[in-house]
DNA sequence: TTGCGCTAGATTGTTCAACAATGCAAGCGA
DNA sequence: TCGCTTGCATTGTTGAACAATCTAGCGCAA
C-alpha cells in the first residue's frame, strides 16, 4: 500500500482518489505553484500525490478536459499555457455572458450581496496593500456576476474560463497592475445593480472588460517576450 | 494483446486510445444506442471497445466531465439522464448565449451560410416525412448560430448543451413534434439576420427558444411519467 | 568544427492481474 | 412481510510489465 506523503490526497469524502488527486493540482494551478508550460511528470507526481500512475492518468483526464493541462501523446502532460489568441477569446466570450447574466439581475438577487462582498474584501486589501487578496476578490466578483443567471451550467463554464484567465494573472505576476483600476468599477457596478440600472451596469461592465481584455493582453505580451 | 471486436477502437491518428473510446462512447449516445440511465459496465465495454479496464476508465472520466455521463462512486457509469431542472437551465443558457452571437452577427458571416444549409436540409427532409434528419438539420442550425460568435471556448460549451439536450430527444423519441414547428422559424431567423436585421432576429430566437423548451419539457415529462 | 545519423535511456500509453472496498440482491429467520 | 446477514458482482486502485515514442548525447564523416 502506498504510504502517504506531503502532497498525498486526504481520505476521500465520498470523492474518488483521482477526483481528490484532480482538485489537488487545480489547487497548486491556482496557487501558482504549477505554471503554465510546466510538465507533469507521472511518476514524480504519482509518488508525491501517493496515488498509483493509473490513478494520476484519470485526474490528468479531468484536468485536461477542463483546459488546464494539456495533454501531448508520448510526450506528457503540462500545465496549459494561454495564448493571446485565448485571453481574447475568453473576454470576448466574458463579455457576452456577464452582461447577459447583469442585464437580466434582480436588485435584490444574493449574487449581488456577493459582488459586494468582494468589492469590500478589495477595498480593504488596498489600503494594506494586499494585491494578492485583490486579485482573489475580483475573480469572486465576476463569478458572483455570474451567479445573476443562477445556472449551474454558466457558472460551470464561467468557472473554467476563470480558472483560464487565472493562468494569465500568474504569467503576468503583477496583481496590482491588473486588478488596481477595476476596484472602484466593480464598486460602481455593484450600485448601478442594487439601484435596479440593470442595462447601465451590464454597459459599465462591458466597457470595462474591453479595458481589462487590452490590460492584460499588453501586460501578458510583455511578459512573454521578458520571458523569451 | 486484446483482439479487435466489433466496436473496437481503430488505429489512432495522432488520438490515445483512451480519446477514441471516449469518441466511440460518444457517437453511441449521440445515436441513441447507449439511452440516459443505462449502466456502462466496465468489464463488458472494456471487453468490446478491445481495451483495458484502466483504458475505459478513462475514456468515462472524459464523457464524465462532458456531462454525458455520470459516475457514481462503487456503484458505476451511467448514461447521463437529463432532468427536467437541466433542460431549463440548458434552453435558459441557449437563450443567452445564441441570442447573444445572433446580436452581434455580421450578415455575410459564413455561420449565415451554414444556418442556410441547415435550414435547406430541413426544409427537403420535412417534404419526405424523414423526421430524424430534421432533428439533425435543427441541431445543426443552432450549432450555427454560435458559430457567428467566433469563439471556440463558446462552441465548445455549446457543443456540450446540445449533447445533453439531444439526450432529452432521445427519450422524448419523436422528432417531428420536437422539431416540425420550427423550421419556418429557423427559415425567418437566417432571413433577418442575412438581411442585417440581427436586433429582430435575435428578439425573434428568444421567443421561439421559449417554446421550443416549453415543447420539450412537457413532452419529457409525458415520456417519464410514460415509462415509470 | 559542424552536421547528421544512430542508439540508448527516459517516459508515456496501455494491458493485465490482483486485491480492497462497496453495494445490491437473495435467502433466512422472526 | 420485514429486517438482517451473507455472498457475489462490480468498481476503484495499485503495481508490474511491456510496447511505443521521443529526446539527448555520442560518434563519425565531411
Amino acid at each position: 500500500m502506498t504510504q502517504p506523503a506531503d502532497d498525498a490526497v486526504a481520505a476521500p469524502l465520498g470523492r474518488s482518489r483521482a477526483e481528490e488527486t484532480a482538485a489537488a493540482l487545480r489547487a497548486l494551478i491556482a496557487d501558482a505553484e504549477l505554471t503554465p508550460g510546466m510538465r507533469l511528470a507521472e511518476v514524480d507526481l504519482a509518488r508525491t500525490h501517493a496515488v498509483s500512475r493509473n490513478t494520476l492518468r484519470e485526474a490528468f483526464r479531468i484536468l485536461s478536459e477542463q483546459s488546464l493541462v494539456v495533454q501531448v501523446p508520448h510526450r506528457g502532460a503540462f500545465v496549459a499555457t494561454p495564448s493571446v489568441m485565448s485571453i481574447i477569446d475568453i473576454y470576448h466570450v466574458r463579455r457576452m455572458i456577464e452582461c447577459g447574466a447583469l442585464r437580466t439581475a434582480l436588485p435584490k438577487h444574493p449574487g449581488v450581496t456577493r459582488m459586494r462582498e468582494a468589492v469590500d474584501t478589495a477595498l480593504a486589501a488596498r489600503e494594506s496593500g494586499d494585491w494578492r487578496t485583490v486579485g482573489t476578490a475580483n475573480i469572486l466578483f465576476h463569478s458572483a456576476i455570474i451567479e445573476l443567471a443562477d445556472s449551474p451550467r454558466l457558472a460551470r463554464f464561467a468557472d473554467a474560463l476563470a480558472a483560464e484567465v487565472r493562468l494569465a494573472f500568474g504569467l503576468v505576476d503583477d496583481p496590482e497592475y491588473l486588478h488596481a483600476p477595476f476596484i472602484d468599477q466593480n464598486a460602481r457596478i455593484v450600485e448601478l445593480v442594487a439601484a435596479g440600472s440593470a442595462d447601465e451596469a451590464a454597459e459599465a461592465l462591458e466597457g470595462y472588460l474591453h479595458r481589462a481584455e487590452r490590460v492584460l493582453v499588453t501586460a501578458y505580451e510583455r511578459a512573454s517576450a521578458a520571458r523569451a
